[in-house]
DNA sequence: TATTGTTATACTCTATAACTATA
DNA sequence: TATAGTTATAGAGTATAACAATA
């Protein structure tokens, strides 16, 4: 018998963040199933929600590579929640917009995505969900700050 | 022009914490290439580093896939940061520890990544980041409250 | 020549199942 | 028959680069 002792192990807190987010992220793949979305097609659908814009600016609000935008909006194309024309003043731009089913589809997953949280977020009060959203926003995310310039 | 207006939308608390532990990941991973480790290479390096485990304790430990810890192992071994022997007790298991070589990348990268850490929670203070962990270990991460039984 | 969107492709990560050697 | 570890393979997710249409 090797694993007798089970020393007690800290976990950085980047590691921690890194762990509950993944979870996080599966507890939203989950909760979206009934829906047929996967949660970036429902960031898609919430951004479409607040009106016509195009693929570019859908890029730069997702933070995806255009080539996954793409395939995102070939599928909800395809289930009609969203659709794509041309920009008439400039035929290189395609104008998305969401479509009635898709905003009722987006209605019902976010009721049911309301409840998910409310399971994952059960043991923390309405002011602590508040303070670890603000703490949350405050962790510096700048991408370019990670160089590895040391050697 | 169509995406003239940027009207605010609110994300919520699951994706919030999704996406900022991405980026944790990412930050984690960017952090480690100096040392030629994953996050995940790394937290096995901390695992071994409470003393020898067999590969299945290693597996409970860290959630992965026993397919996935043979491929971590392989690397570590290769590096000769760790190493594998057989047990005598029962010659199925494999005991595996971290070497003396294994424990100096692990303290390097340790200091690499508190600096890491310190850039990434660099507004928060010592008190806050104290409590952005009681609040992240309070979240439901039990797997099995997601089974999608409303249709 | 630059920009928008698309396609094809490769790469990483993970999961699954079949296999071995031991018990 | 069950368990520990390994291997091979397939699938999802993402990134890269080349491309067509338009400006």
């Amino acid at each position: 018998m090797v694993a007798g002792e089970a020393e007690e192990m800290t976990e950085g807190l980047a590691f921690l963040l890194a762990r509950h987010g993944a979870g996080a992220q599966m507890m939203l793949r989950r909760a979206l199933v009934s829906s047929g979305l996967t949660p970036r097609h429902m960031m898609t659908l919430k951004h479409l929600d607040t009106g016509p814009v195009s693929q570019q600016a859908l890029v730069d609000m997702l933070e995806v590579d255009p080539s996954v935008l793409v395939a995102v909006l070939n599928d909800l194309e395809r289930d009609e929640l969203a659709l794509r024309r041309r920009d008439p003043a400039d035929r290189r731009r395609h104008i998305v917009e969401i479509t009635p089913a898709g905003a009722a589809v987006l209605r019902r997953s976010d009721e049911i995505l309301a409840e998910a949280e409310g399971e994952l977020f059960t043991h923390l009060s309405p002011a602590e969900q508040l303070l670890l959203r603000d703490l949350l926003n405050r962790i510096n995310v700048s991408p370019d700050q990670f160089t590895c310039t040391e050697d």
